[in-house]
DNA sequence: AATATATGTAGATGATTATCGACATGATGT
DNA sequence: ACATCATGTCGATAATCATCTACATATATT
């Protein structure tokens, strides 16, 4: 996975900075990126930040820490989305983990999931 | 800015739930949503955390939480990038404020802003 | 001053994603 | 059962964004 593009100055200016022999440093390296892309807990942290890097996902989160719970169709209202956007957005949410959805009848309601709102702006 | 788009379901589904009059609640809705978005903070919290939704940016800014400093070049072995996306992820970082760089001569280092340590994963 | 070097910038391109309309699903009430 | 209603899903489309190459700028070295 790593090496896949290589820029033929980057060896020089890394043998500069450091004062080692590229070949050894350069794959030190990215093997530090890749073990750092591999490890536990950064796909889900991705996940997490980008689920909230939205205007209208923020808002409504930012709206549910204040409020405590609110249906579809209010987010909806908020947002001046349509109702099939907000279903997205709100799937998003829910995958990510910041978010818990509950039907009551033919509503859904939704609110934050217990220990995020400290995060949440 | 609201009410540009009505979806005409919204108001009934918001009468049977709330009980009010639709041309009453929902404007009060909509313009809880204009208030949540220009009020103070919400574009900067937004564009902080866009600056951290992208799994580079976001390795470098682990990285450095880890590393405390790191030059411009270290981040392009670490990524794997071209030198030229490296600098665009690294300005959108800077912008947001969630990153400082310095020069030192022709080196550019680049470590997190003082105080954001707490908000990296 | 002239050259080499490290990084920034601009423009083009491909990939991702937000959005909506149309239809499907699941729930309620008649 | 059937109609109504709230929300989920799908496919298409447009906007955003990550990425690269080529060029520009800034710094150091000779």
């Amino acid at each position: 996975m790593a090496a896949a593009k290589v820029d033929v100055t980057l060896g020089r200016r890394l043998e500069r900075l450091t004062g080692e022999d590229a070949d050894c440093c350069l794959p030190e390296y990215a093997a530090l990126g890749d073990t750092m892309l591999r490890s536990k807990g950064f796909d889900e942290a991705l996940r997490r930040i980008k689920s909230l890097a939205d205007e209208h996902r923020l808002l409504a989160v930012s709206l549910l820490k204040r409020r405590g719970e609110l249906c579809a169709c209010e987010i909806q209202a908020v947002t001046g989305l349509s109702h099939a956007t907000v279903s997205h957005h709100m799937g998003i949410l829910v995958e990510s983990g910041v978010v818990e959805g509950r039907r009551r009848g033919k509503w859904m309601y939704y609110r934050l999931t217990k220990g995020v709102e400290s995060t949440i702006p």
